[in-house]
DNA sequence: AAAAAATACCTAACGGTGTTAGCAAAGGTA
DNA sequence: TACCTTTGCTAACACCGTTAGGTATTTTTT
């Protein structure tokens, strides 16, 4: 049941946008009456949070599968943030719910735990990367950050329509510059 | 009365946020009832996209004080990155307005024209550095959404409290080494 | 088997939202 | 005086998240 109101209130947020998901559609969907969605959440906020926490996983699982893939931390670099970018625009309402893009913020602040742990992937590569020129951790620290906002930054910039760069093999482009010239400095 | 009313509109959200908004507060506190609201706004979206307009222009008149006063390109690329992060920090209810940072998006998408009228300012000073190595219009075009995403990525992560970094001047530290870094490698 | 307790599910409401139809009073104009 | 435009209101519509309270049904206990 608690599954089943999931994937019903995300297959309608990927129908008509998470603006018009309702308490009432997705008892509609479920074929049960509204109260019976509260006995399994305590309101719509907890089920966006769950859905978000679905969302972190899912990138957490690919970037688990590039972990193994690529030996060379560059290289592992190169295919987190490939990864990071197709995840979010194969899954623009997972990324959406995830970041609180143009929408109430759901669960945001709750969901940093879950975050660190996404992050780490990207502090593993770096460190990789980094590990011979014996850089301190605050440091490293601060270039994980670094490269999450131009990935962060470029697709929320994108994803909100503010890029007048219309042809999105362009805009994958600046990041894929980014990230080469990134790694360069390191 | 317009005005009275984004005025009113602004002042609400300072005191309770974005969330709390509504068409009937608004009435409240203009002391008027709710449908003569509507005799000067379309609909409260329309009122949330004057608003989030009026956050571009105060930007703007920041961004045009640095044009003044700094005719390096270099200092005045650094004072505008200052600017930028400064503006979001000190008005973060237009911040969020503008990007649609954790609320249901209102004009995104419309925003478009004032934000490249924006951009311009960052492109301007790029240019400024980087007019002797004669980059295409295309390269160019491509730094100043890479600087862009650097900026509104790093604001984003750390104004939705994604940021493990508690120290603020800390987090402000990663954007000016970044922004250091970014220049260097024009 | 009978009584009690727990479960599953519903109807109906409360207070809130954005939005609009329609009316009443006031003021200026012919 | 009669008309029209403006200004403002009340009251409603349809939706929202949430919850109180009731009714069957099933399970457990005596």
């Amino acid at each position: 049941m608690r599954t089943n109101i999931l994937s019903v209130a995300l297959q309608l947020v990927k129908d008509e946008g998470w603006q018009s998901l309702s308490i009432r559609k997705i008892a509609d969907a479920i074929e049960y009456s509204v109260p019976v969605i509260y006995d399994h959440f305590e309101n719509k906020e907890a089920i966006l949070f769950e859905l978000s926490m679905d969302g972190f996983r899912l990138l957490e699982r690919t970037l688990e599968k590039n972990k193994k893939k690529y030996p060379n931390p560059e290289q592992l670099l190169k295919a987190h943030a490939e990864a990071y970018w197709s995840f979010a625009f194969k899954n623009p309402e997972y990324y959406q719910l995830m970041y609180g893009l143009g929408m109430p913020c759901s669960g945001i602040g709750r969901v940093k735990p879950q975050l660190n742990c996404f992050r780490d992937y990207i502090g593993q590569a770096i460190e990789g990367i980094v590990k011979e020129k014996k850089s301190s951790d605050d440091e490293t620290c601060f270039k994980i950050y670094a490269f999450w906002s131009v990935l962060h930054g470029l697709i929320s910039i994108v994803m909100m329509r503010c890029s007048d760069i219309d042809d999105s093999t362009m805009n994958k482009k600046v990041m894929d510059d980014t990230v080469e010239a990134f790694i360069k400095n390191l």
